[in-house]
DNA sequence: GCGACAG
DNA sequence: ATCTTGTCGC
């Protein structure tokens, strides 16, 4: 299937591959995470991604890649902006990560197909979306306490979880990508965000794109 | 109809 | 996403 162009194009492939998402685990805990982000400046860009182990969260791999801008943000249609310059990071790594943490969604989405499935759903590695404020759906408030959890729901189903990594800060939304359940995506995340309210992996990716789009040439 | 709207 | 100083708190 070729890159979709327009809007209609794109709504229609998520159309056809939100099926393929499984929303089961796979597996036992993984033993190398990924975390992936794209920072941009004008048209230019910059995908990353870090793969972290699981145990002591040190970093094993890395790799980032320049880029361009190829389609507009529009939400909904997110992972149409980012998707092409993650895959081509992915690519780049020594160390296959067995778990996926996107920046964004997964199955709360209003087509049930955010950039978190549409990355595990193209690779087949299990994926998490988590997103820093909420899109689609309606939630409550999480207790106040690290762990606490409140489900995040759209059209009477539950799609996702508000989750307070540390105590007192704002939640982060967490859903299924792919080939994981909720229950151990948030499980996940907590254990990836020991110490700040975001997972060390999008940290550590979110530090390495950024810093790489502001290294290179103005013209790359 | 109007506003809101992952990054 | 990005534009952006000082300031409060551990």
């Amino acid at each position: 299937m070729h890159w979709p162009t327009t809007a209609a194009e794109a709504i229609a492939v998520q159309e056809e591959l939100r099926h393929q998402v499984d929303a089961t685990d796979h597996g036992p805990a993984p033993r190398f995470v990924a975390g992936l982000d794209v920072a941009y400046d004008g048209d230019r860009l910059a995908a990353a991604v870090v793969v972290l182990e699981w145990d002591g969260l040190n970093e094993v791999d890395r790799a980032v890649v320049p880029g361009r801008t190829t389609f507009p943000y529009v939400p909904g249609l997110f992972a149409f902006r980012e998707v092409p310059a993650l895959l081509a990071a992915l690519d780049q790594l020594t160390t296959p990560p067995d778990l996926l943490v996107c920046d964004g969604f997964g199955i709360a989405h209003p087509r049930r197909f955010g950039l978190a499935s549409h990355l595990g759903v193209l690779t087949g590695i299990p994926a998490i979306g988590v997103a820093k404020t909420a899109f689609v759906g309606t939630l409550l408030e999480p207790g106040t306490a690290r762990g606490s959890t409140a489900d995040l729901v759209l059209d009477g189903e539950v799609v996702g979880a508000a989750v307070r990594t540390q105590h007192g800060v704002k939640p982060v939304y967490v859903s299924v990508g792919h080939r994981i359940s909720l229950p151990t995506a948030i499980a996940h995340v907590l254990h990836l965000a020991p110490h700040y309210r975001l997972p060390e992996t999008t940290r550590a990716a979110d530090h390495l794109c950024r810093r790489a789009l502001t290294a290179e040439p103005k013209n790359g």
